[in-house]
DNA sequence: CAGCGTTATGCCTTATATGATATAACTCCT
DNA sequence: AGGAGTTATATCATATAAGGCATAACGCTG
């Protein structure tokens, strides 16, 4: 047995971003479309569309630069916003996984607690 | 925005135990019938014994003590083992709860990070 | 001006988790 | 013996979320 922790960001009750996202995101930094992010997660555009939707509305932010038409099609590029955001999900969530690991360790690893 | 995290205990793979669980469990303790326990917490009885039947074979233990007929129709007891597991639960849940508030302050309302 | 490769989005299907319904079995009590 | 109140479980219904399909718009390029 071990112990899992999904970490998330909400406004309003709603998940906002987590780790499926934040990977999205990274995804079409690096390949400045969001097509070729959605590809390259195996997942239909139109999902990885939703997704970026969804944060979007729930934190009432905008993700994404996009251009439509012209050379290659057009493309997507984060915002500043989300830049931000990838940021400090990154600290927050390397951060209590560490915590996590060592907490672990104590409480199930001692003979007596 | 704030951050909200869900931990859980799994073994192969598959949640195994969680708060909601917990909770059940603790008003079978309390109460001494899983029947009475599923209508404090407001779902039927078949739904609570389907996540207590879940989380015995997700685990590969037995968490109740149960009797049919008898005074009162029956009823169920917890087993070490599901006093066990309540416990390390809470233990964890606890520390963890502290942690991540701790970090969320050093995270998000620092000027600078 | 047709084609290509994007973004954009409404509609509808489908997959999945969840719970309701129904039925059986058990044992003490009257 | 019958009733009460519980556990036990299979089958069926349903609510909800996720995503596929279809279609449109855009603007460079050849």
């Amino acid at each position: 047995m071990n112990v899992k922790c999904k970490i998330w960001f909400e406004k309003n009750g709603g998940v906002a971003f987590a780790e499926g996202r934040r990977m999205l995101l990274e995804a079409v930094d690096r390949l400045g479309s969001l097509n070729a992010a959605a590809k390259e997660l195996g997942m239909s555009y139109r999902a990885a569309w939703g997704k970026i939707k969804a944060t979007e509305k729930a934190l009432g932010i905008k993700l994404l630069e996009v251009t439509t038409g012209g050379k290659g099609g057009g493309g997507a590029t984060l915002t500043p916003d989300a830049r931000e955001l990838i940021r400090k999900f990154e600290k927050y969530t390397n951060r209590m996984n560490l915590l996590m690991e060592r907490e672990f360790k104590n409480i199930f690893d001692k003979k007596k607690s």
